[in-house]
DNA sequence: TTGTATGCGTTATCAA
DNA sequence: TTGATAACGCATACAA
């Protein structure tokens, strides 16, 4: 409970619409005046009462959302998370405005990012494309209309903050899991999405970095793309480990884990260690039957929470975080804390 | 944004005042106008503006705060969520009433609750007797006074909830981590703080009963318990592993962490593998140093803000939790993902 | 350039 | 038993 701004017209002895004017930089204000109030304000740790504000601002908030969730049940958790944000501002008139996707589409992404133009901030996984970025900055225009990256970030934009997966940290973390399961001893089987990924490419780099540094006897074998997709996932796997059969263990790093898993499985002659990224529910089963011994989540509903609330914040507020920087943890779940 | 008291005293041709004492059940109304109002409300889905309540509710809010938090690095990061959770509802005047405590003695606490009769609401980390259940009792007197438990939970006591630790799902998430890191083939020392600690012996259980069905190579080599202090733990354990030197995995499951583990380094033949939980800064050293492989913390600063969210969401806005169980997850932490 | 009046949704007080 | 009115802190339209 600060100090109001009736309290500061009064102490400036000038009205409450001075006041106002000063601090939300309407213009109309005598400079001496101004610097006045801005001191005292100053002086007395003004801070505008958010109730008083939710009570007078009437007008509906339009943010605008474009991610790529279509046939991506990981964007389940973030939806429910962006979502309960929105409830935690039932005060506030917020309207949603969706657009789902499947893939990634430049030409169709481009279209979208026109739709949300005139909306007052928007939330989007970007493809990582200097077209894309160049629309996205000329919408920001200055941050007039923020925009925040979530789970996927994008080179040379003006957005406003990224909120998403540490990919570098991810692939550390599972590449230390990875050595401390196989005592540092393993052939290991990378299976990545698409080269052409940079989420995908740094949690490699991690991975491997890790392995490399703290666990020099294992073994990379070899890296394949299985395009995010269970059958290529099945066929690539079972033609690596037939043409290697020294292959012992497998990394997961994206995608189309389930039909991969099963193809290993029934391949190589000791059970492998398998080790995974995210949670859904294909994996959770992979989990409990005891063929995935570790998975490292990126907390999805902590994203899709976090990414609603720093834009309403900063939109209503003018809150601007610490960093524009926020990394989710990189959780190790097992079977006994799925 | 819902429909508000105003249009709800149109609808019934009844004036604001009247829907006001209604639905708030302040009496002086006429069954069938309460009737009415209340079936209305419903209807309509009534939801009464948190902005508007904030504005108008200027009675300062006190909180009493009972913790056992001096000298135990874990409650920083509680306190920092208490902290959080309260400045989230900076509109209202709330005022925390600390005491704060080392070690675990009945009368003192007991005094504490004395002392926090007067309060609107409590949080606290109880000794589980029942003396201290009784005199919380006739505190709570039917939920006038609603209390948390945190961390700890109680026996026979009407708490409005526990938000905490799962020991039972910590205790086997560390049990299926020593299994994996140790191919299932350990003799395990198991250092607990007390065999008098509901939590920690909840822990023991999980542990061991995970061990057991999962892993039945595995051997418990003994179980001791440090009292959660350094230079008993350093004590016991160099005297546990000279009595047994097969010994070659241990875990602790509470606090005296640090001198245990340099005790247990300097006395095992080859370096043992380490399961600790929580993740303070002397753990996090450890793990750093390579000597602790893995840690299973409880999000503490979850833990905090949940606890007092809840309670001013109840306080605030008669908000009843969905179950009044709220556990914290049982995260994994080692070296990349600190 | 500055001041005043009004209204947002709620609760509390006083009058009827 | 019910209604009318003021007050909370802020933004805005309008008046001076």
């Amino acid at each position: 409970m600060s100090i109001t701004s009736k309290q500061l017209a009064e102490l400036a002895g000038v009205s409450r619409g001075t006041v106002d004017r000063a601090l939300n930089h309407r213009g109309g204000v005598r400079p001496s005046v101004q610097q006045r109030i801005e001191e005292l304000a100053r002086k007395y740790n003004y801070r505008p009462n958010r109730a008083g504000k939710a009570l007078v601002m009437r007008d509906t908030l339009n943010i605008g959302i474009i991610i790529n969730s279509v046939g991506n049940p990981f964007f389940d958790e973030v939806k429910r998370g962006l979502e309960a944000a929105k409830a935690d501002y039932s005060d506030f008139s917020i309207n949603l405005n969706w657009h789902e996707e499947k893939g990634y589409d430049v030409e169709r992404q481009l279209k979208q990012i026109e739709d949300i133009s005139e909306m007052s901030g928007t939330i989007i996984t970007p493809i990582n494309h200097p077209d894309i970025a160049e629309r996205l900055n000329h919408i920001i225009q200055g941050k007039k209309h923020p925009v925040i990256t979530l789970n996927n970030d994008i080179n040379n934009c003006a957005r406003f903050a990224y909120v998403g997966c540490n990919y570098f940290q991810s692939g550390q973390t599972a590449g230390q899991i990875m050595g401390l399961l196989t005592n540092g001893n393993a052939r290991i089987l990378a299976v990545t999405g698409s080269k052409k990924v940079l989420g995908h490419n740094q949690r490699l780099e991690g991975f491997i970095g890790v392995l490399k540094s703290d666990y020099p006897k294992t073994r990379i074998a070899g890296i394949i793309e299985n395009n995010d997709d269970d059958d290529r996932s099945a066929y690539e796997v079972a033609r690596a480990i037939a043409g290697d059969s020294s292959i012992d263990a497998l990394y997961f790093c994206a995608g189309g884990v389930t039909g991969g898993v099963y193809a290993a499985v029934s391949q190589c002659r000791k059970k492998p260690v398998i080790v995974t990224c995210d949670l859904t529910e294909g994996i959770q089963k992979l989990i409990r039957e005891g063929l995935v011994q570790a998975t490292v989540d990126q907390q999805p509903y902590w994203q899709g929470y976090t990414s609603m609330k720093v834009l309403l914040d900063y939109l209503l507020f003018h809150v601007v975080p610490e960093s524009d920087l926020m990394y989710a943890r990189n959780e190790i779940r097992v079977k006994y804390n799925i």
